[in-house]
DNA sequence: CATTGTGAACGGATTCACAGCC
DNA sequence: GGCTGTGAATCCGTTCACAATG
């Protein structure tokens, strides 16, 4: 069984750690792997690994491990990356170009198919071919292109409006780099990714 | 009493929202405020936060609330924040550069005192006045400002070195954007931000 | 017989409910 | 009276230990 949805948040944040693994072990011709050998690579529990998997349904075999790209698909299937993911950035300021960038060189199996910014100095542009468009444009994008995932990177003031945009616009999901609270309805999911409050919080580890 | 060390990580992550609404509190001259519109303005949960303080020390004052001012120094001083803290980045890519320029201008309380980089066509520019190093001079510039705390923001074939080569020259705690998984001694606190894997971990939930 | 899959035990974090105090 | 501070109860995720099985 595949996409259970109730999947508690802390399982979900590890099946892409899993799936990095896998493309590296399929890349090496490795066919099986074991649970303890995914606990050496990942950092979790063996016992956490077989665990998180069993959410989703039993994807191993009893004696030997479980197969790669086996795992893969399945993976990508219960993340919902198995057909193609397109994906928004909103704001083309330093961050959302860098955001943008690393995305489209570094990240499989999501596709950028537009950054939006309300500057007319950059709309118009692109980068590494994606187009810039005026924020009115979104919602025309979006629907064109069933985006359902945004990543938000405009400053605090702009971010309930970018984000009330985006929902109007059928985006229920958004990886918030603004540092401020956004409130949504009930359906959507915010992850919030502030990069002044992570940094903030490691510094209190630093003192001895 | 302040800096007890083993609060819970959760906790911990929470300190620097409160941080942030306190300073937006006290700028618009709030003196006082109670757990339940600290709860307004954070989501989380008023005994949440009261809990969250309590592991501190008592901070609030029984039918009144908490003093924003002494809130805000009191955790401040918690953190770690009190004194100055200097921070290195590691990386100057787009990714890296970008994650400079972001801190430099929007996060009080640290200080970038050098990137770092091996690419000798950056190394000797700077960003927003913050020098460029080559990573050789990273042990002394390090050991100078006393830094405990660094950005990485290299490819992850690079990353084990440069954290290597950070936590010879004293660095203690490490915000990671590489895609890697980073092996450290016991002391050394790392906290991972991988944006493909926060990415991908989001379009579970943009599935109905 | 090695390794998965899983019920049971455990532990940590959140919520509840109220006592304590200004 | 109202809000903080906190023990008790609850919830949820992780670890343990072992039964199931290819």
């Amino acid at each position: 069984m595949v996409n259970t949805k109730d999947a508690p948040r802390s399982v979900v944040k590890r099946l892409p750690v899993y799936l990095r693994i896998l493309d590296n072990l399929i890349r090496r011709d490795v066919d099986i792997i074991s649970s303890s050998e995914l606990s050496e690579e990942t950092g979790f529990t063996a016992e956490q690994i077989r665990k998180d998997l069993a959410y989703f349904g039993a994807f191993g075999t009893r004696g030997k491990g479980y197969n790669t790209s086996f795992l893969r698909d399945k993976i990508l299937s219960i993340i919902g990356l198995d057909k193609l993911t397109n994906v928004i950035v909103i704001g083309a300021g330093h961050l959302g170009i860098a955001l943008s960038r690393y995305t489209i060189t570094k990240n499989p199996y999501v596709k950028i198919v537009g950054i939006f910014d309300n500057d007319p100095k950059v709309v118009g542009g692109n980068i590494l071919g994606v187009p810039i468009y005026h924020v009115d444009e979104m919602e025309k994008v979006t629907k064109d292109n069933d985006v359902k995932a945004a990543i938000i990177a405009v400053p605090a003031e702009y971010a309930q409006a970018a984000v009330d945009d985006a929902i109007r616009s059928g985006v229920k999901v958004f990886l918030n780099f603004a540092p401020t609270k956004l409130d949504v309805p009930e359906h959507v999911f915010i992850h919030n990714a502030d990069l002044s409050i992570e940094l903030q919080s490691i510094i209190y580890y630093a003192s001895t």
